[in-house]
DNA sequence: CAATTAGGTTAGCAAACACTAACTTTATGT
DNA sequence: ACATAAAGTTAGTGTTTGCTAACCTAATTG
């Protein structure tokens, strides 16, 4: 993931427009114009388009898996899934763009190769919070009442349906806030 | 929603369109390719590309109410609910394209009014649950741990991940029986 | 039965699309 | 200082897009 200054210009751009207008707008004109620049000089750093949204997924599953590693392996499975989605909050808050690109299996289903790595990033997260899952129920922090793969459907579920709600609400609403709420929402009916 | 034979037609083969090749690949030849007609003779049934989107919407939203109504008041919420989306699963396998247009907040971004149709789809669901758990929370069957907000965010979220995961699977996994797991654990979670 | 209408056709248009050719300017490295 | 490469420009390509004009035909209706 080595990119210049100007393809994360480009990136970023790219997600802004989908975010604020759909996929549908991001044309190579409109991408240009929105960082200033000429739509061929768009191709002195990318081969295409399509080289664009690829980069672009890659950028921030790349992003997301960085920031999974730094999480504190040493504290409780509870602590540890709340770290996990506190720091999903920060991202999207800080960047709401990402939403949009992130949590749109819809979009870039024209293209296999995009839509690939769109699953790519969904399995990364529902793996991390699958993991979560077994170790906490093994140690007995959460109730095994349920199986680890309805939890994770359970709690992705909720937890993208708070991301929703925040972004239609055109993030006005407080997804740090109300995400918590849920999350603690759900504790309160996992935890033993 | 008086809608002729022909009318239908269209709109059902636009629904399989943006289910199979996303919305990107809907176009008015593509359209009238599916069909089996030219594509002026589309003219001939709606106004353009756009009425026909924002009528295809407006058909599976009447759907979705006509189906509602349906509903036995009389049973306890929890049956209730658990019909509610019995109902919405076998809407779903019988025509799945549905899925693609009614959880695809993104896909119509560049239209608010079309976006403002798919909101209303996902209100009109929100509210239905919304007034079930009230109700199974005032009776004493559901537990009251949770706000009515959070509990609507937990099931719906939940529910929507198993649907999108059937889809992911190009509906090889089966959403009754997954879906109906889910619903399952939810209610270990929230009944008393 | 004539007139109207509904529903279809072929041909084609202006705009938008992703992308390329050819050239110029700016930066970099020895 | 100068050759090279990187990064920008203008102009323009062929194709696709949503849609219209003009015309045809079969059904409906007064």
């Amino acid at each position: 993931m080595q990119l210049s200054s100007r393809q994360i210009e480009i990136i970023e751009a790219a997600a802004l427009r989908i975010d604020e207008y759909g996929i549908q707008n991001l044309t190579t004109k409109t991408l240009a114009q929105d960082i200033g620049i000429s739509e061929p000089a768009l191709y002195r750093h990318f081969a295409g388009k399509n080289d664009i949204l690829l980069t672009l997924l890659q950028y921030f599953k790349h992003q997301l898996q960085q920031r999974l590693l730094l999480l504190d392996t040493k504290a409780s499975a509870a602590v540890t899934l709340k770290q996990i989605f506190q720091q999903q909050f920060q991202i999207f808050t800080e960047n709401p763009a990402i939403v949009s690109v992130i949590f749109a299996e819809s979009i870039f289903q024209f293209n296999p190769e995009l839509s690939q790595k769109v699953k790519e990033i969904m399995i990364l997260m529902s793996e991390t919070v699958e993991n979560n899952i077994v170790l906490g129920q093994k140690q007995g922090e959460y109730r095994s009442t349920l199986s680890p793969k309805a939890t994770v459907t359970i709690i992705t579920g909720a937890m993208r349906m708070a991301v929703l709600k925040w972004k239609l609400s055109k993030h006005q609403s407080d997804l740090n806030q109300d995400g918590q709420a849920v999350l603690d929402g759900l504790f309160k009916l996992l935890l033993k």
